[in-house]
DNA sequence: GATGAATGAGCGTTCATTCAT
DNA sequence: TATGAATGAACGCTCATTCAT
């Protein structure tokens, strides 16, 4: 009687899925465009789904968020990954890192704009992130220390040097620069420049 | 309303002063705690006032916020002219600002982390707080400069890294440090060291 | 979202549609009954629904009581309009008028008492309804000046102190009757009578 | 050592009866502007006095209102009274009628408009002022009904007729004229020929 | 599974009234 | 008596969440 439905059970999940994809999708567009605090309803309608759908996918608002986060955080992961394995100088893979940067600003604004509001999961994601690029940058920086051409400095000192520098600009955009316009493609070469003629010996 | 009773009209003054400093100091406490997102009812009731007071104080809560930002500002500008206008080093100077961060540590946290969310007038109290020591900052770091001790580096990026750097370590206070230590305490000499080791030449 | 589910979804909208007008009509009702300044929260509980279900369908308290309004507009406009169309004589048009006016007086009642403190949408229904009853008056009353049975008057002036007349009975109910009882039923007649002696010649 | 103060108490008194009168004249003022809604702080900051000293006066909001309501019946019946007693004919009579109402137009305007969301002495105001006019438009109007210049119809209903017709231009002042123009300036002979013209046989 | 109408706790704000001075 | 700071109940409105269909 039950049990068989029209559309077979696999049809229906990917239905589901496809959902569920549109949600995250759209959640991540709006996060980036008016942060982290917008209304479900908003989302809902901006994804083109029933409110309700939300929460049969995601049992509270804070499971989405974390989602998108997540989602995100492979995205980006991903892109870094790939950018920055065949980087051999600091600076060829600080400028890859400045370019995936600048492909995912606005939902990276936010993130670390608004991080200590987000559901703690929230730390993994951007913990994730933040490991990928140290991965890579570790292995770069410390070869260059050994040739003598970067001082002598704790790994993660560094790269939280490089980190702070850029995120102080991104979290500071609407001093330096229209609040439309990326802060990275305006200011990342001197921030790379500055960056790298620091570290050097 | 003639303005003058018979004594005591002062007296009511001050205790109308007593209750906004009450106010101001509750929301301080709590902002630091909680971040600026508190409902007024929770301000109030910690306050021990009742929840229209505040709106006899402050029209809005975003007069409440904005001048609890104000205070905050004078507070730790004074304190940063005070203890910054004696130093002849980079190192002192630093010191003095880790020093004074340390003290305001739970509420300039807040600041940094939530000040895209916070009034317009948030703006003003966080470049004033940052133009005070970026201007002591300038006069020793040049000397320096001139002396040849610096690396010869624009004033304006050589702050902003150090900036960026120790707000990277206050915004992730939970990745560094458990909750409730200063990040400054501890690993401001780290900071420090690193950052002078980077501008020397 | 679909728009198209196996069934109900007319169900639906309907279930929403009888909210809506369980809620219009209520507030038609309460409004009738102690004037339109009554909390949305009284007719929320009056409706049976939730507080938040009022704001679920009006934005805003205003855009219910626009509705309302429109909608009394809509009622007794079409009712005037019916009753009045075939009256060939001031007498019987009048007599219409009344009839209407006494099936709609509580509500009519705070209308005209509460006009200037309605939002602007209000004159509208205001003039929408005493427009219906001026058109067929000034073709009745024009048609008898002209016979020479009524005094030749402004057409507007004439019609002004009629409603002039009925409003003030409406207005002050209170001094003219029990508060319970119809002004209309009671003095209609003499209205009508007065006023008709007065026109004629 | 008590019972015995610097200032007579006569003295006192007078000078709490001046900040009562400043209060009502206050109220009856802005009453006129804004209409009776305003909240009693607006009073007393306009009154110069404090806002307690309000309710030491009137202990609640209502008795103000009362206050002013009875004051402004005075008044305004003084002056009818005054002007009306040596009219010998109805247009005399309704001449200075129209122009003691134009005189309190705005209060006047806020008493009619507002009546039935004041408290219940409201109406004895009400009541008062139109029976001063009432009485001596009997003793005008039944002369003349005698002399067969005028209809013979019931004297309350003529009165009615002629109050109806001013109120009714009154409380319409938004659909008549320009909102801070008088009506009663504008409109007023031409309600009083219109009402003559439909009096006289 | 998807829907979207309904819910209700919670928010910032207003204001007549109280009361210690 | 006059003061004005303090009060707190009430208001319109928001929004994450529920649940009958």
């Amino acid at each position: 009687m039950s049990g068989e439905s029209i559309m077979g059970e696999s049809t229906r999940q990917i239905q589901k899925l496809n959902t569920r994809k549109k949600i995250i999708e759209t959640a991540y567009r709006i996060f980036a465009e008016k942060g982290f605090s917008v209304p479900s309803s908003v989302i809902a309608k901006e994804a083109g789904v029933s409110h309700g759908s939300i929460f049969a996918h995601f049992p509270t608002m804070n499971d989405l968020t974390v989602s998108v986060l997540s989602d995100f955080g492979d995205k980006i992961g991903t892109r870094l990954h790939e950018l920055a394995k065949n980087c051999d100088s600091t600076e060829n893979l600080l400028k890859e890192h400045l370019k995936v940067l600048e492909e995912y600003e606005a939902f990276y604004f936010r993130l670390i704009t608004e991080k200590n509001m987000l559901p703690e999961e929230a730390r993994y994601t951007f913990a994730a992130v933040q490991s990928t690029v140290a991965f890579h940058f570790s292995i770069v920086i410390e070869r260059e220390i050994e040739k003598g051409t970067v001082k002598k400095l704790p790994t993660h000192m560094l790269y939280n040097t490089w980190l702070g520098l850029v995120h102080y600009y991104l979290m500071n955009k609407d001093f330096f620069s229209d609040s439309n316009e990326s802060v990275i493609k305006r200011y990342g070469e001197e921030l790379l420049s500055t960056y790298l003629e620091l570290i050097k010996i």
